[in-house]
DNA sequence: CCTACCGATCGGTAGG
DNA sequence: CCTACCGATCGGTAGG
């Protein structure tokens, strides 16, 4: 591959959505890409700041360069989709659309979000317990407020008897689980291509829901 | 909801005791209790051998009277569990129902191992990467033979035309993702009955799944 | 079950 | 971005 194409595809997967797409990754980006790929693999505590760095390529102490700490890597990997994801919701929220068409695209967003951006993810969801205060506090009312907002929206759909009336939260519960389970099926030899993932899981998902 | 699943509770109420009743809890097995809820809280990895010891009440260096390493604690709280769920789909797979009904009862019986084991249970779905070889290989293949199992009860179901026609292994990912998402219930405060969760839970996956 | 201690490795800093 | 190095902590052992 070209240099050029090898540039825009560490912003894209860097960045995940390339806010400035014309700045390249910097060595900091590169730093966060390693890391949170060695993080979702053997998890924040067991790797140490000198596999980063191999991994990296350089010096363990030169990775300090870039970064302030190692927790500070961890929280700028959770925080970074984090945001996204909520940024994601308040439009969400605004669109006007029946309250099942919401959640099948909420759905549809959280797994993209997971394939698409894999390894951020699944740090987020399995390594956020690592966060040291203020951060661990921060990120667990984000997401008190993310999965309260994601009910509200299935109340709705409840009460206007769009959707069967199962609990809000196992609702919840139960899609956003599945979509992290989809870390199984990423790690595994993907013998089912991810847009029939998507569309079986939206299927059985949407299934439980509606009326009819 | 169906009679079934109080014949496949009984086998699990069984296998979750130990299997001399009448003995008393050995200082091996506070140690693996603790351990487990350490594990569990922390991870593997972010949970010292002298955090353990301080949590068990006794100095570190003892530990090792009644174990032989950190990672041999970490085998048997896993093995444990999993030779347990082995044995459930063993018998239940000889048992004489319909596919969904057996789909059913594997769900309520997964949630109740959740619920009733559940440090246990988390250690198992959350810390078994950190096996070491050649029991990571070990864990690897007994799991897959057991999604298989529950794929080939799923696919029969669908051929039967009791199921919907969702792909077997997403049933599959989903119903253990969802199980395994309780967690995030069971450490938040509960203020839902978990026999209402269990309930709800099995109806929304159930529901998903049911031709109509 | 304890005290005393081992070598290895950890996250991180000093100084260039 | 490197070499050199810090104090702290790790899993585990010796010996009683």
């Amino acid at each position: 591959m070209t240099a050029i194409s090898s540039n825009q595809l560490k912003i894209r997967v860097s960045l995940g959505m390339a806010k400035t797409p014309r700045k390249k990754a910097s060595k900091k980006d590169i730093i966060l890409l390693k890391a949170s790929a060695m993080f979702r693999e053997k998890g924040f505590p067991a790797t140490s700041m000198r596999d980063l760095a191999e991994s990296v390529g350089i010096e363990a102490a030169s990775l300090y360069n870039h970064i302030r700490s190692k927790s500070e890597i961890l929280q700028e990997i959770v925080f970074r989709i984090a945001n996204d994801c909520n940024i994601h919701l308040d439009s969400l929220e605004e669109t006007n659309s029946t309250s099942i068409k919401k959640i099948e695209s909420l759905i549809r967003f959280h797994i993209e979000m997971m394939l698409n951006r894999f390894d951020d993810y699944c740090v987020m969801v399995n390594e956020w317990i690592h966060l040291s205060e203020p951060y661990l506090t921060n990120f667990t009312t984000q997401r008190r407020n993310y999965v309260q907002r994601m009910e509200a929206i299935i109340e709705k759909g409840i009460l206007h008897k769009e959707m069967k009336p199962v609990l809000p939260y196992v609702v919840m519960l139960t899609i956003l689980s599945s979509v992290r389970g989809l870390e199984f099926w990423h790690r595994s030899e993907k013998r089912i291509p991810s847009k029939t993932m998507e569309d079986h899981m939206v299927n059985y998902l949407i299934n439980g829901l509606k009326k009819n």
